[in-house]
Order: C-alpha cells, then structure tokens, then sequence
DNA sequence: ACCAGCTCCTGCTTGC
DNA sequence: TGCAAGCAGGAGCTGG
C-alpha cells in the first residue's frame, strides 16, 4: 500500500523518535506477519540502538548498532505510529493498544512504536548490515527513482523489447524500485501515455520524458505527506494530503483535469489491479 | 526470460 | 436492514 512517498514520510516522521535512541524493548504480540516475527529476533532488537533510520524503495531500514538493520516493510495497510509519553508516565502502562497492534518498540526515552497492519501483508527481518543489499528482499530492486541512477537512458534499456503493458512495467520493482499503482497511474497521465501501450513500443523521447515526470509526481506527493485512502497514516498519525490533488487515481466518470481535454477518466483492469487513465489525452 | 493470474489477510463499500 | 460479493495502496510464486 504505502508507496515510496509514504514510506519516506514515515521514515522521517520517525527519525526523532528512534534515531540515536535505544530499543528498551520489542514486544511481538502477533508474529504472524507475512513472514513469522521470530522471538530471538525480538530479543536480538531490545537494548539495540538505533544508529540511522533508512529506505530502499518501500523497505523502511533501522540500522542498528550492532551491525545488524531491521527491514519493515509496511504491506498494503500497515503503519508505524509514535506515541509520546505523556506527564512522565510511560505511555504504555496506560494507553490500551488498539487491534492489530503487532510490533511495539518500547524506546528508551519512554515513547513507543507501534506497528499495526490488519491484512498483515507486512513483515520485519533483521538482517547484516554489510550483507544487506544481498537480502533476497532487497537484491533485485531496481534504481531509486529519485536518485541517480534512474536515468533516461535506463529507463529506455529497461523498456527495450518489453511486450508488456507500460502500467505493468512501471510496477516491477526490478525495473524502478518504489512505484505502486497510485504513483504509476499519476505519472502517466501526466506523460501523456496510454497505460495499455506496450513498454517496447513507446519512442525513445516519450521515454525520456517519464523520468523527470516519475520524479516530479514523487515529489509532490512527498511535499503532501503521501496520499492517505484508508489506512496510511503518517508516523505521528497525521494523514497525508496528496489524495486530494489525484488527477486519475480514483476518479472514475470525472472530467480529465487536462486543458482542453474533455475526457472522462475511466477504469480498466490491468493485471488484475484497477487502473485509472484518461483515454483522450493519454495514448 | 517473460508474462498473466493467483495468493496471502482483514475490513470497508457496493449491490441485491 | 442484512448479507455476500467485490475491492483495496504489495509482491512472491506458479505455470504457460
């Protein structure tokens, strides 16, 4: 669920809460995540301090300082919320936890961190640091967007010969690490292109253009905070606004915000996910 | 290698 | 109102 933009929210909405603080304690309640949250892991994590909070495409990372990094990722409804404590009573001897509360990192200056996720598509692994970028999660991700090596050169390579549709392209992680269906559909209604267009099939220049669109359509939703549906939230529980500048995602049977267009936006199945196009001005 | 479809899980919305 | 089907932001796996 939470794309690129959201996680980045939440990786600097946690920042003050555990960077340079320590784990006193990580309460598992439920360790059937996605993948099982194994009770050594819990033991390996409390008393660990967290040297620096990072992410690799949807993949939030606590680097710890006993050379090890915790992978989290949030699925498609989880969130990692901060609860202060408040007038010097431990926040977690008095708030009750809500449903689907998984994960609690209790830190060492009294607030916690919860992870709740009710599809439990989520997970957590706690990994080598050095031997990180070879965790079978981590190994076959493509570029960041928003980074350098996302170019237009590489886009155009990964394009090459590729029979599938552009939407499903955009989506597989091993060619641009961090889009999901919201961010995908965004950024090509603003390019102009027909999701159904096959990748091969779209010119080099068309291509080109997708880069700086990809990292501009990221970027707004960063400044938003991500876009909140149903249940993201930021790490102090604020939602993120950017849902409410969609040009296509979501808007079935609206009129295409494009000048002059005239369009309606329109739904189709892709891979068996909805996406959200305007078949007038994107071809 | 590539690609479409299925699957995990819970909860909200939609339609009858 | 009640109930069941459909759908949801991810992504690994299977089989053609």
């Amino acid at each position: 669920m939470p794309e690129l933009p959201e996680v980045e929210t939440v990786r600097r909405g946690l920042e003050p809460a555990m960077a340079g603080r320590t784990i006193a304690l990580a309460e598992v309640r439920r360790p059937d995540l996605r993948w099982p949250f194994p009770d050594a892991m819990a033991e390996r994590l409390s008393g660990a301090r967290i040297d620096a909070l990072g992410r690799r495409s949807k993949y939030l990372l606590l680097h710890l300082d006993r050379g090890e990094t915790l992978i989290v990722h949030l699925g498609m409804s989880g969130r990692m919320q901060v609860e202060h404590q408040k007038l010097g009573v431990f926040h977690h001897e008095t708030a009750p936890l809500a449903q689907h509360d998984h994960v609690i990192f209790h830190m060492d200056h009294g607030s916690r961190v919860v992870f709740n996720d009710p599809r439990r598509f989520g997970a957590m692994d706690l990994v080598a640091t050095d031997r990180l970028d070879d965790h079978w999660l981590l190994a076959k991700l493509g570029p960041e967007p928003l980074g350098n090596a996302f170019d237009e050169d590489h886009l155009v390579a990964a394009f090459a010969g590729r029979n599938t549709p552009v939407k499903s392209a955009l989506l597989d992680q091993r060619i641009v690490a961090g889009l999901g269906n919201i961010y995908v559909c965004e950024a090509l209604h603003r390019a102009g292109i027909s999701p159904r267009r096959k990748a091969g099939r779209i010119a080099a220049r068309r291509v080109r253009a997708l880069v700086p669109i990809i990292r501009d359509t990221l970027g707004d939703a960063l400044e938003a905070g991500g876009s909140s549906l149903r249940d993201y939230r930021q790490a102090d529980g604020a939602l993120g606004y950017f849902q409410h500048t969609f040009r296509v995602y979501d808007r079935e049977g609206s009129p295409c915000v494009t000048d002059r267009c005239g369009g309606t936006i329109s739904r189709i199945v892709q891979s068996g996910r909805s996406t959200f196009h305007c078949p007038q001005c994107q071809r």
